[in-house]
DNA sequence: GTCTATACTACGATAGAC
DNA sequence: GTCTATCGTAGTATAGAC
């Protein structure tokens, strides 16, 4: 299939170069095919663009939601089960941000998230914001907070940590003193990330407490 | 100074569309210029570019090592003193990440992150490696922990909920249903973040004390 | 030092052959 | 459907006038 050939080639050049940097003509001859074919397929740079991002929302999707089986948050849930919701959450999205499969797609979306153009909405509405409002609810039932907007702001803290990962990756390199992300490396951070979340949400619970 | 407005333009560009977006022609016309200036004063976009990056290191470094006044650690700091520093260093640093004045440095740190060139070092070698090495040991003195890399992976995910600010800007204004972050926002989250960092130094000193 | 003029390359879009 | 050929535009670099 060439138009998969030449989605999956354009998502790794965007996501290295950006739309201004990736040039058509590259990503055509190293799909094996000439130029005029992104223009029969999609229309041009800019419908290769949407596509590339449409494609990103669809994979991301389908492997975070998994993470609660269906889209809902099961009825009734308690604080505990909630919280251990959130750790499956997150470490899913570790797993995304740091496996080499998915690079080109973190790359991409951060790039969007830095300056949005018509491509940010199509992943944010895909996908990226079911996940957050189920975070955003998650933590409002394991800490019983529902004051003002603290949940929506804790979870841009929880995120934070993870999405640094990848956009802070070249400092993270150097701190970590590695030249690349390995195994042993990503499992000390998801496991720092998990304490801190554990700690971050103790401290919201324990917040509640003083101001009831 | 023809060099100087090139300078500040050519950041806010590069910033806003990266290294191949940015065109020489469109920032000499903005600086009041021919391009050849650029050629005569950096030796052509490359050459801009880097200098650019010199720029930033030069006025963020200026202001982020004022938290220390001196760029040393005090001599036999306690963990409290040492904690107040974190919050002061980190402080600064959302100011910066978040105020409007430094958004195009910000911006333009975070591509290079995502993709970093020879302007990385420069950026890095003179000012963010300094002040990374003193929050790892300050987080080594606020919580007692110098085992493996502990203290290196905590700074990693304090200033990553920091970047995420910017880096994910886009999502931060979905949640918090605004269109730009102003100041009450931007209060609610440094308030959010201080406390995270208590929370996150709290539990290291716990597991230490857990594992002796 | 700064600008004009020009050379050269690469891009994206499009028309037309097959 | 896919490719070749070509057009117009925009990019950087450079030489030379002032």
């Amino acid at each position: 299939m060439v138009q998969q050939r030449l989605l999956e080639i354009a998502i790794a050049e965007f996501a290295a170069k950006g739309l201004e940097g990736a040039s058509t003509r590259s990503i055509a001859s190293a799909a094996g095919t000439a130029m005029s074919s992104i223009t029969y397929h999609f229309g041009g740079k800019e419908g290769l663009y949407l596509a590339a991002a449409d494609y990103i929302a669809l994979q991301m999707g389908d492997s975070l939601t998994l993470a609660l089986g269906d889209d809902r948050i099961p009825e009734g849930i308690g604080a505990e089960a909630a919280r251990g919701l959130i750790h499956d959450i997150i470490g899913r999205l570790i797993e995304k941000m740091t496996g080499p499969k998915s690079t080109s797609y973190s790359l991409f979306i951060m790039r969007e998230q830095m300056e949005p153009t018509a491509a940010f909405e199509r992943i944010y509405g895909g996908m990226m914001e079911k996940m957050l409002h189920v975070l955003v609810e998650l933590v409002r039932i394991a800490t019983g907070r529902s004051d003002g907007n603290t949940a929506e702001v804790t979870v841009i803290t929880l995120i934070g940590q993870v999405v640094a990962l990848r956009g802070s990756r070249a400092t993270v390199l150097k701190l970590m003193q590695r030249t690349q992300l390995d195994v042993s490396a990503t499992t000390v951070l998801a496991a720092r990330i998990a304490a801190n979340i554990d700690a971050i949400l103790d401290r919201l619970i324990a917040e509640r407490q003083e101001l009831s």
